[in-house]
DNA sequence: CAGCAATCTGGACTTTGTCTAATTTCCGGA
DNA sequence: TCCGGAAATTAGACAAAGTCCAGATTGCTG
């Protein structure tokens, strides 16, 4: 797989490939979550997409995150109480968050191991499962 | 260890082992978390404790919570956003969350083995691995 | 009993997110 | 091109969870 290059004209495609009809604010919401690799929060996606001239409401940021998540573009990490990340990243992986300074990154899956969880109760399946390591500043 | 019987007397002495001024507010809140052995809100124990008549401020659960929380008396479980669970089990595990009732159930840790695991960044420590296995039902 | 520190309290406030009713945009057909 | 309706967006009111603060209470200790 080349390095993607992430572009506005990309964000279209993508949005019509997973089934989620391309208008601008969605593009601009995609597009601040793609093109920086980053975990980004409903709030800090309403500053990026907002920068010049408010162009994107509330509602709308928050809808479009919710879609996004229903369709699979992006996935929500909850590490923080009152605050939801959105990350674009949808391969299996795992996340460090660091508590001091709120940073969170990524931890890729592939080498990463875990076993001996107990069977799951009875008519239930997975959804996902969230491995995160809290880390915090040796002093 | 035999089963422990949990009773307010009982919490006076647990407070005084954390280190933590056993006050009747505090005493009370501690005997909700540990009386039963579940996973329990703020606002859930705010409930609790003032079944009968208002005791107990909102500011004081809060206070007392976060209190409870540094002299690692009990846990916080961050599953869903804006809903923080405070856990009176500190012993290693993880859990399991039923994202359509909002249930939450712990996972012991004793045969579960998570290798593979990065190094960390320099001059961090971990604090906590929390591993949340999200479970929905089959339908 | 006086003084003092620790604790508790109500209530105002903040933050994050949801809801709604009204408007705007988009698109296909006449 | 113009029209009508569906989809999308919007502002702003609202809700829930949690924080903060200044004043009141409690409980020592001398």
């Amino acid at each position: 797989m080349s390095p993607m290059h992430y572009t506005r004209d990309n964000m279209a495609g993508l949005l019509r490939g997973h089934d989620i009809n391309p208008t601008h604010q969605r593009i601009e919401i995609a597009y601040a979550l793609f093109s920086r690799q980053e975990h980004l929060s409903a709030d800090q996606v309403m500053a990026v997409v907002n920068t010049r001239h408010s162009e994107t409401s509330k509602a709308t940021v928050y809808n479009t995150l919710r879609l996004f998540l229903e369709k699979g573009l992006v996935r929500e990490v909850i590490v923080d109480p009152c605050k939801v990340f959105f990350d674009p990243n949808t391969s299996p992986h795992h996340h460090l968050y660091e508590v001091d300074s709120g940073k969170l990154s990524d931890i890729d899956a592939e080498h990463v191991q875990i076993s001996g969880l107990p069977p799951l109760p009875a008519g239930m399946v997975t959804e996902v499962i969230d491995l995160i390591v809290r880390v915090r500043r040796k002093d």
